[in-house]
DNA sequence: GTCTATAAGGTGATAGAC
DNA sequence: GTCTATCACCTTATAGAC
């Protein structure tokens, strides 16, 4: 054992950044200190410090990263066959992935104007890019005469707020299973752009 | 004019409570402290406190006052003929009235956590009355075979996501006017529910 | 890597003058 | 009704010992 006394650097980081994303999903990130950061770690405030620049970089952190993990995990999904495919895999990716991680989800939603204003713009670009995929799939399918409605922009917008919605009320020891979920919101989402 | 010099309880009230909302809105509760809303007002901090006995009851009255309008405005429309006539009522009312008050629609939404427990608990129970409103319309619809739909209490809260998702959006300013925007959201939501 | 101590300033709320 | 002054405490972030 070479390291120094009291020297976790390895474990300490990780905790910090749990500790942050529970704490700021709970009580939001104006109301939490560094000091009850670092009491969740089981550290003083000012060893925070050798793992994060300041309390804004713990913010950017998990919601940048939470984009990026968003965008990743669309990106790996299968080539759908058609507007129809692709639109019900968007809507099972979706709840799929944003029920499996409530606090980050909350917090990308609710946090959003305490980033600084360079860290919000490449979020909310990252956001936009999001949006975009589904309002491409919907432009797709009207054009291909399968789906039937006006405004695709707002639809996209519209389908979106339905699906993050399930988020409010979801429990994994619920009466309703993921899978009937998915099923239940599918069902929603294709009568509502149904042709 | 027998008024004390500098007395303007009258007028400095409301302007407390627009100027709380307005800082709220756009900062965050936890974020805003009674001396920036004193700025706003034009008065200093301990002024403040010959209208509010502290920070959290400026919250609470605005939460509070937000739920009891919504229930008073809603109670105050003509009855529905039928549930395709009342959900279709809902649906304009829902948009009609939330985007008229933006700042404290997205309080109340935003800032629940922030409430006191009791205040929490009263506030929390009138949305849900707010809700099962909606639920009613629905269970009523699916008893006459208007509607189809396998979960009555999900799909209200799917359909009250979608309709509140219009805030994140919707100016006044922006291309299409309300009355459209009520067009195509009632459009969506009639085909989420066919029967 | 973590600690203690500290800098510099902000917090909600109250007391008493006017 | 509003002001100034103040209490007791909390805030982010840094410096230097170990």
């Amino acid at each position: 054992m070479a390291r120094t006394q009291g020297s976790h650097s390895d474990i300490t980081g990780p905790r910090v950044r749990e500790a942050a994303l529970a704490l700021f999903a709970r009580h939001g990130y104006a109301a939490v200190s560094m000091r009850q950061i670092a009491a969740e770690v089981g550290v003083q405030a000012g060893a925070l410090y050798n793992y994060t620049p300041d309390k804004q970089s713990l913010l950017n952190d998990l919601m940048r990263g939470h984009m990026d993990q968003l965008l990743a995990a669309r990106a790996g999904l299968p080539a759908a066959d058609g507007p129809m495919a692709a639109l019900e895999q968007f809507t099972r990716f979706h709840i799929r992935f944003h029920s499996k991680r409530p606090e980050t989800v909350f917090i990308s939603y609710m946090e959003l104007r305490n980033l600084s204003p360079e860290n919000f713009a490449v979020v909310e670009g990252l956001r936009r890019v999001y949006e975009d995929q589904l309002e491409d799939i919907l432009r797709a399918g009207m054009m291909a005469g399968v789906f039937d409605m006006r405004e695709p922009k707002i639809t996209a917008m519209a389908v979106i707020a339905m699906l993050t919605g399930v988020n409010t009320w979801y429990s994994p020891q619920g009466r309703l299973k993921l899978a009937e979920v998915e099923e239940i919101y599918w069902g929603m989402v294709r009568k509502t752009v149904a042709a």
